[in-house]
DNA sequence: TTCAACTGATTGCTTTTTGCAACTGGTTTA
DNA sequence: TAAACCAGTTGCAAAAAGCAATCAGTTGAA
């Protein structure tokens, strides 16, 4: 019963419900890496999270209402993750985030490519990607004249991997 | 030799410095509530920070330059903290956070009037504030000109507390 | 039918961080 | 000269994070 917020500034209410170092990291690689399984989070986490933390964010994350949980026909214990209105709508904050850690942080190329992209598509790409996300989560219809917005982050990532991968096999 | 971050994404990064409960609540004072001192922010403080906290998130953000501090020349004692490039550019990170609150978080109307006007204003709104931030912390040239968004915002809000404060005592 | 691999977690343990209240040593003001 | 003010610090308990090993049910191939 002690649901008792510190206070009703909407800073502090964002803080008090994302404000610690994995329930951001959790969603944004069921967002950006289309990872909807607990094995796929656990063991493609690029920051190596831990199964305990990830299970302990992952029900804290569905409790309030940032990601749905149901099962998976295919295998009775797997269970999907899927984003939801209220996570979507973090879009913008994770590209003002990805902005300004690619200004003041050590970022790699390779994990940064995606943050530039959306930095330089703006608010119309950010809601075209929301669209996107909605089919992808909220089985929403699909617009078949618009373009991937993941898709073309995908193929960006992958770009580079590849052109760093070749790049470091030359220098062999 | 340190491997000091989890990785290079500009998220992940983002998160290593601002992810906890508190570091972006001491600098929204700072930079909302003008606040340039110790005693200031400890005992305004709407989520009631404790001493220790406030003293140990002071120090973080000054070294990871979040940051900086001065000597009061009316004080020996008082030091003065002011925002850096770095942190006034966390505007846009904080205008989101601010309306994703606003739409989803049980806010109060006088706590959430000020993200409301940037919301509204948009990023034309921020790059003003951030210019203002600029004189304010940085003794950047004042462009004697240009109406202060810091005035403005701050107005807004006193003008909902006085009208609440109103309402309350008619109710009586 | 059996068994290895895979599924989403859980357990036990240690380290780190947080939260609280009292306290410190120095400074300014009345 | 005493009270109020200043920026913190200290000691301790509780909570959270981190790590490695483990769990029991499910699946698919031999």
């Amino acid at each position: 019963m002690n649901e008792a917020y510190r206070s009703g500034c909407p800073i502090n209410l964002t803080l008090e419900v994302l404000g610690d170092r994995w329930s951001l990291i959790v969603i944004r690689d069921i967002m950006f890496g289309n990872r909807r399984h607990f094995r796929e989070l656990l063991q493609n986490s690029e920051e190596g999270i831990a199964s305990n933390i990830l299970a302990d964010r992952l029900k804290r994350l569905v409790e309030r209402g940032l990601l749905s949980r149901e099962d998976d026909p295919s295998h009775k214990q797997k269970g999907i993750y899927s984003l939801t209105e209220m996570s979507i709508r973090l879009v913008p904050i994770f590209a003002e985030m990805g902005a300004w850690g690619r200004r003041f942080m050590p970022v790699s190329e390779e994990l940064s490519i995606r943050a530039q992209l959306l930095e330089e598509g703006g608010r119309p790409l950010w809601e075209d990607f929301m669209d996107e996300l909605r089919v992808l989560h909220l089985h929403a219809p699909r617009d078949p004249a618009k373009p991937s917005v993941f898709d073309r982050l995908r193929a960006a990532y992958l770009e580079v991997v590849a052109r760093n991968a070749a790049a470091a096999d030359a220098a062999e």
